[in-house]
DNA sequence: CGCTTCCTTGATTTATGTCAACGTGCGTGG
DNA sequence: CCACGCACGTTGACATAAATCAAGGAAGCG
């Protein structure tokens, strides 16, 4: 799992963390896990499969604002932001952890060290979505698509994902097309071009990626690139080094 | 300050707020105070003045990621991120409250509520950015602008700037231009066609919004609303609020 | 005074959207 | 089994929003 990347979850810590995570559910492709502009009172943690968090517009079109990832949150910020501006659907069958928002905030005063672990995870998605104004701002389609696909590998592998698993993506052309802000006949266009040039190979709601480095190249991805993999180890130290000598002043 | 709106900050949490806030800075207009993918030790936040956050592509263009008001954070997460991959310009003379960034790390053992408070701010943060990829995803040039101004009205009135002081927005066009993805002289044109319809006069730098609810129509700025202003009160309590102080008249 | 920054406008080009038609596989119900 | 609808992808012809190129004006500033 991703939090275990983070390397600064002890024991005790850890405990709370199961204690996050005990509350499995299997969801089926397709599914609304969370409405658009609606309450939100739980918060999940994706465990494996894929989803899309997005906004629909009047006219109907809808903006994919980000792809979640197994390790990815949902409703992170459940207690502090009452209402959700965006939905969230799952594109394959998922497996979540759910917990109510509330419970967010005892994991604060439990746990300090945690409690920064998931700000990583939520600063984690901010820089997602910085990659994506990136993206829709300054990058041609081809480049667009060829930058997605790349980052969409990087995050796979950060997830624990096999290498040669990440190379397969489970995304339609439309999918593509509503996150980058270009029309499907269009990125259909790009992705037939980047399939002559024998970078990817797509199938039905499938992409391969054949040459990542080539793809890196067709949109100067190493750019864009956003490093940190893991919580600094020394920042994990001075967030209470010996667990139990902390003593905490909550009531 | 945006902070107080917050108001779930108790005498203890104050005296913690007012250590963070002790350190001033005046800086003034043109200044970098961080540099793109460079490392961050100092963790600031904006009292009064205008920033930008962006990065810059290979091609020398750039990309303005979020614009950065009085309450607004730089580097927020620079003890969990130990690089950033974007710049902050100041674009006006600013005044700016420093420290380092690992003191940060203390705050959240000294108080989970400023943790969660500052948490909030992060959050903000990443909405802007949401409202961001919809503004450059879904909609045209003109629209793009007027829900950009319409944004930033909004968020200089949070931030307690007087309504009339918020209609007088100090941007060129060519911020404008970084900030949506655009060339700047099609903003320019679109401009000049905002002012026609008298929802917008223009100066050299500066942007004075005539009719805002003209504006909103022009970009159904409504749909993309953001409605949260503070942490919900109950949030508040459960993070540990005495509620000696906390007596509200509420029925 | 001559720089620079910011804005303005017109002519032309280009990337991308739109419309339309068609192919393929796939599941469902008759 | 077939027939049908449906989701997904493909391709061409055409329309258009926005970029680019070019030229110039106005204000601030050393």
């Amino acid at each position: 799992m991703r939090l275990d990347n983070l390397k600064l979850l002890d024991d005790r810590d850890a405990a709370v963390l199961d204690g996050l995570l005990a509350n499995e559910a299997e969801r089926v492709a397709g599914e609304i896990v969370q409405a658009e502009r609606s309450p939100v009172d739980t918060t999940r943690i994706l465990l494996s499969g894929w989803a899309i968090r997005y906004q629909t517009t009047r006219d109907g079109r809808r903006q994919i604002l980000n792809f979640l990832l197994p390790g990815d949150t949902i409703g992170l910020y459940g207690a502090l932001f009452r209402t959700s501006d965006s939905a969230v659907e799952l594109i394959t069958d998922c497996r979540l952890a759910e917990f109510p928002s509330d419970r967010l905030l005892q994991v604060f005063e439990e746990s300090a060290r945690l409690g920064a672990a998931l700000c990583w995870l939520g600063g984690q998605d901010e820089r997602f979505l910085e990659q994506q104004i990136l993206r829709i701002g300054v990058m041609n389609a081809t480049a667009r698509i060829a930058h997605l696909l790349v980052e969409l590998q990087r995050r796979l592998m950060n997830a624990g994902i096999a290498p040669a698993e990440a190379m397969t993506i489970p995304l339609t052309q439309k999918l593509i097309a509503d996150a980058l802000g270009l029309s499907a006949v269009h990125v259909n266009r790009c992705c037939r071009e980047l399939e002559k040039q024998r970078l990817l190979e797509t199938g039905p709601g499938v992409f391969t990626l054949l040459d990542p480095e080539g793809l890196k190249q067709a949109c100067d991805y190493d750019v864009h690139f956003t490093r940190d993999d893991a919580i600094p180890a020394d920042a994990a130290a001075k967030l209470g080094a010996e667990p139990e000598k902390r003593n905490r002043p909550s009531a």
